[in-house]
DNA sequence: GTCTATATCGGGATAGAC
DNA sequence: GTCTATCCCGATATAGAC
């Protein structure tokens, strides 16, 4: 039988094609990749590409599939076990700032960088939107647990979207210095002061519920980054 | 004599080309922006666009020039009027927040979007580059006024960077929802917060110094726009 | 499933009349 | 300064041998 590693060949061929079409589309924008680069740089023959692909346009929706699937799977959703919500935030920060290092190509993808508006069709540009509305479920989620405003649906959606914009902020910032990490430190103090900011109690935070340490420190809480984020 | 008509209908055709120019380039990005797109939505033929501009990457450098002189007279350059901390922060922020709604394309061709590293040529990224780096120096500046942080440079590029962040990251929030708008509130809270995290003094803010006002007013101050903007 | 070869179209850029 | 007409190349996509 020589089916079975005529199919597995295949198979490897679809992985490689969309493994370089997510780097270079989300390097150089959907736009500006060619299909000849793409094969240039996979090796393979444009007619492959096309073979395992309708269009561009299907590559670029494939290649979103497959980058909501692996990031939704390093993300743990919103599950945040820390029994303190000093503990639940650096979890969820860490979290997300292991994501960002780990498979920053997808998240430029799914934030929707590498596209704008009519570049590619509309079935497309509906993926993007999914795909972009997935993650802010995934945040708002987990804000939600991580301060626990399961009753105050707008405090989560307003801190869900900080720190997505932060995240896309420094996604941004990563086309011109390609070093640049996701900051935890500024998230872990800002998102508390907006939830104070909103009357939500948020123990151990510079809120002027509890006067007892008037000095928040200037180190962090130094607590370990959560480790598992590595799949 | 009819030089002069000639040349303000040159002076002008060329500003029409770069008007147009900007807004599809904002929207569709560099790559996805062709010239037969810019000569059909102004009206002027192919040649005479490169009768003005020699090349695709002069007219995208031409355009980013005059962003930047167009966003920078709408930035009173870090003087901060305000004798509060309060004052000037919202000061600041409004001047910021009223950049961005009156010239959103020039933030956003400013900020780098509409490029992906290699799409132009190595000219165009320097000078985006340049423009990048000019809007960083006025954020840093102007925090730095803010906060009075002359001599805290780490915090000043801190809060910085996080401004333009969120900044970056609302104008990629445009690309799916035009009414997208920078929220002030949010910076309001979260950047006295950070400064009094490193140690900065800050009055009137949520911090265990004054518990007189909890409540900093949920309506802006109403600052006006700065006049003069719109040349 | 993969390759060579090719059709077709649109992009950037130029020539030269007016 | 503006227009018409054109060159050249690269991009998407397809045909058909292997």
């Amino acid at each position: 039988m020589r089916q079975a590693p005529a199919q597995d060949r295949g198979a490897r061929s679809r992985d490689a094609i969309l493994d370089t079409a997510g780097e270079l589309m989300s390097r150089h924008g959907y736009a500006a990749t060619s299909i000849s680069m793409i094969s240039t740089a996979c090796g393979l023959p444009v007619s492959s590409i096309y073979w395992h692909f309708r269009s561009k346009e299907g590559i670029y929706v494939a290649v979103l599939e497959r980058a909501t699937t692996v990031l939704l799977a390093a993300l743990p959703p919103a599950e945040v076990p820390g029994a303190d919500v000093t503990q639940r935030l650096d979890a969820f920060l860490s979290n997300l700032a292991g994501a960002f290092r780990q498979h920053p190509r997808g998240v430029q993808l799914l934030l929707g960088l590498g596209v704008v508006q009519k570049d590619a069709g509309a079935a497309a540009m509906a993926e993007v939107h999914r795909y972009r509305d997935a993650l802010v479920a995934w945040a708002r989620n987990s804000v939600s647990s991580v301060f626990a405003l399961r009753d105050r649906p707008e405090v989560a959606d307003e801190l869900a979207r900080f720190t997505l914009r932060m995240t896309s902020g420094t996604a941004v910032a990563r086309w011109f210095e390609p070093d640049v990490v996701l900051e935890t430190e500024p998230l872990r103090v800002t998102l508390p002061a907006l939830a104070a900011h909103h009357g939500v109690p948020v123990r151990g935070t510079p809120v002027e519920g509890g006067p007892g340490e008037d000095a928040p420190g200037e180190d962090a809480p130094a607590l370990g980054v959560t480790p598992g984020t590595a799949p």
